[in-house]
Parts: C-alpha cells; sequence; structure tokens
DNA sequence: GACGGGATCGCCGGGATAATTA
DNA sequence: TCTAATTATCCCGGCGATCCCG
C-alpha cells in the first residue's frame, strides 16, 4: 500500500459502518477495505466500474417519519412496544438500504437485530424477538423503555438522521 | 443523501481519484458515488462483497501499527482496553518472535504476558487476563491507563521500535 | 415458548483511585 | 518516614432478563 498523502473524503454514518464491517485483518485501513470492496488491484486502478441499476426513488430523510409522529395510527398507539415497532417498520421503509447498514446494533451479549427470530433467540434468555411489519426483520423486545429509546437513537444516528428529529422520535416512544 | 452526521474516512490519492472519476452528475457525493461503486442496493445487501484475493501479507517494521492507527477498526474503539488489545494483536501479527522474546514484562508480583489464561490468574489476585486475537498469548488486563500505556512502551521497546512511534501509538490508548 | 408490557434489580466490564509494597 | 511504583479493590454506568402488574 502506497505510503502517498492521504485524502479525507465524507462518507455518512451508514455507509462508514459498512466500511468498518468489512475489514478483514486486524488494523485495516479504510483503503485497503474500499479497495477490496472495489475489486480493485492494489497497485492498477481499474478503469469501469461494474454499471449498476440506478438507485430507487428517493425518499426525502425524515419525511415519512414526520408524517407517522403526526399520523392518527402512531397517536393511537397505547404502549411503547408498539410506538417502538411502528418507527422501526417506517424507519425500515423509508431506506431499506441504510437501515440494513446500519442494523448490527447489539449489546453486550445481545444482538438487537436479525432477518431471522432463531438469531435474535439465540443471543439471549428471553429476547422476545418480534418482526418489524413490512420488513425482513425483527427485533429484541424484552427491554425497558429506555434501552428501547437507545436502540432507535442508535439506529437512526447510524442511518444519518440529524438529532433533532431523534431526539423528537425518541421522546415520542 | 443528507448532509447530517457525516463521518471521515482516510483514503489514499489514487482511490480519491477514482471516486471523484465516478462522479455521475454534479454534487454528487462521496457517499452516492461510492454506494453506486458497491453496488448497495437494497437487493444485494444480503449478500457478502465479492471475496477477493488477498494482498500479500508482507508487512514492514512499523507499517501494519501505521496502518492500524488510520484503520477504521482502531478508530471505532471506544474503550482503552480494546485499543490496548488491538494494539497488542499488531504487534505480535508484525514480529511473533521478537514479541516472544519481549513478551516477559512484569511487575512486581504479576506476570503481564502468558501462553495461557491460568498462569496469569495464578499471577495476582483479579488480573483478568484476556486472549490476545491472532496470537496464542494473554495479556492481564486489571490496570488502569496508565500502566497499559506502559506495558506497551515496554514491549515496543523490547520488539526494538523507534521512540516516536512509541511514543503515538501509547498516545492513541 | 406462549399473556404482554416493561420497571426493577442484579450482574458485568472498564478503569480510576485507594491501598500496598519496595 | 517520604516517594514512587504496582496492585487490585471498588465505584459507576450500561446491559440483561426476571418477575411483577395490569
Amino acid at each position: 500500500m502506497s505510503k502517498n498523502r492521504m485524502k479525507t473524503i465524507e462518507v455518512d454514518e451508514a455507509l462508514y459502518h459498512y466500511i468498518a464491517s468489512n475489514t478483514r485483518h486486524i488494523g485495516e485501513s479504510a483503503s485497503e477495505i474500499l479497495r477490496r470492496l472495489l475489486q480493485l488491484d492494489a497497485s492498477t486502478l481499474v478503469s469501469d466500474p461494474p454499471v449498476v441499476a440506478p438507485a430507487a426513488a428517493v425518499i426525502k430523510k425524515g419525511q415519512g417519519l414526520e408524517q407517522m409522529l403526526k399520523g392518527e395510527e402512531f397517536k393511537s398507539l397505547e404502549s411503547a412496544i408498539d410506538r417502538f415497532m411502528l418507527i422501526l417498520s417506517v424507519l425500515y421503509q423509508e431506506n431499506p438500504t441504510d437501515f440494513a447498514l446500519a442494523s448490527d446494533i447489539k449489546g453486550r451479549k445481545r444482538i438487537y437485530f436479525a432477518d431471522d427470530e432463531a438469531a435474535l433467540l439465540a443471543s439471549g434468555n428471553t429476547t422476545k424477538p418480534k418482526a418489524i411489519e413490512g420488513s425482513p426483520y425483527w427485533v429484541i423486545t424484552n427491554t425497558n423503555t429506555g434501552r428501547k429509546r437507545n436502540i432507535v437513537a442508535q439506529l437512526m444516528a447510524a442511518m444519518a438522521y440529524p438529532h433533532g428529529l431523534i431526539e423528537r422520535v425518541c421522546q415520542s416512544i
């Protein structure tokens, strides 16, 4: 790897997580990881990247959430758990890609999200997994409200939502 | 893509140019470009990134450490203990032989390194040994941060690393 | 694994600081 | 005794999951 001067670029948190999670060996740098993921030779820079289908319809950040907070459905929910589940559902639908990248949040022993129930069951004692509607994901549910807020906050932060919105959403749980 | 909560990563110049050259439209962000190049669509998320032949693993003196200091993995660590463990891991991998020779560092009664947990447990009261990843060694962990720095400094000195690097590594703990 | 929600309390990891020893 | 080095107790904050309550 070249010792050349490094350039700084900005990436959103979800992408950052994705990159970090692809570390192959201890102490690997961002450049190394990206080169591998991009299938670039360490030395040569191949010209044309794979052509990919255009991104799906872009929804403006937080729009769906804002609507949800105002909506009758949300207001009608009586329990923290129901609000929690709806929020996650909306978060997923608003941006499945970022959600997927961000959902590797975990506690000391439990993992919080998985795409199947069994994985969550296996990660703790009575995790009470529930499916997130409209998504392939499951979440752990046996937590106090503080932790539910916490999980949502972490998730949203990793999905690069603005602070203020994170605040309001967590507050609403 | 939102501009909120961006993370900064460092990439080498060649990679930087490669990314920049793949801009599709004016004002496109690094995240957007990378997402496209990495094929991070909802559809491809589940599968692992393409596996590529690993880069040759020869590491020159201090090179691996330098990489580590810059690496995403290291930056993502939140506790002194985690940084400590990663540093030791990289030190071992960079030169197992020297590590082995240098690792007979000890305190007044505790020994700091051993190739099995029991030896460390036996050398003190609550030494909290942890295994050094990628190596056959264990370290004592029940120390304040000052001593962790100390241990690393002694180890690196015995492995003949330059002072400046020792400084920087210890500082980073 | 079948009542569901979630507060409360116990446990654990990190590591500063107090205690101990040379 | 005073200081400096080393040990390891112990506190704090975070996490888990039991268990109580509606």
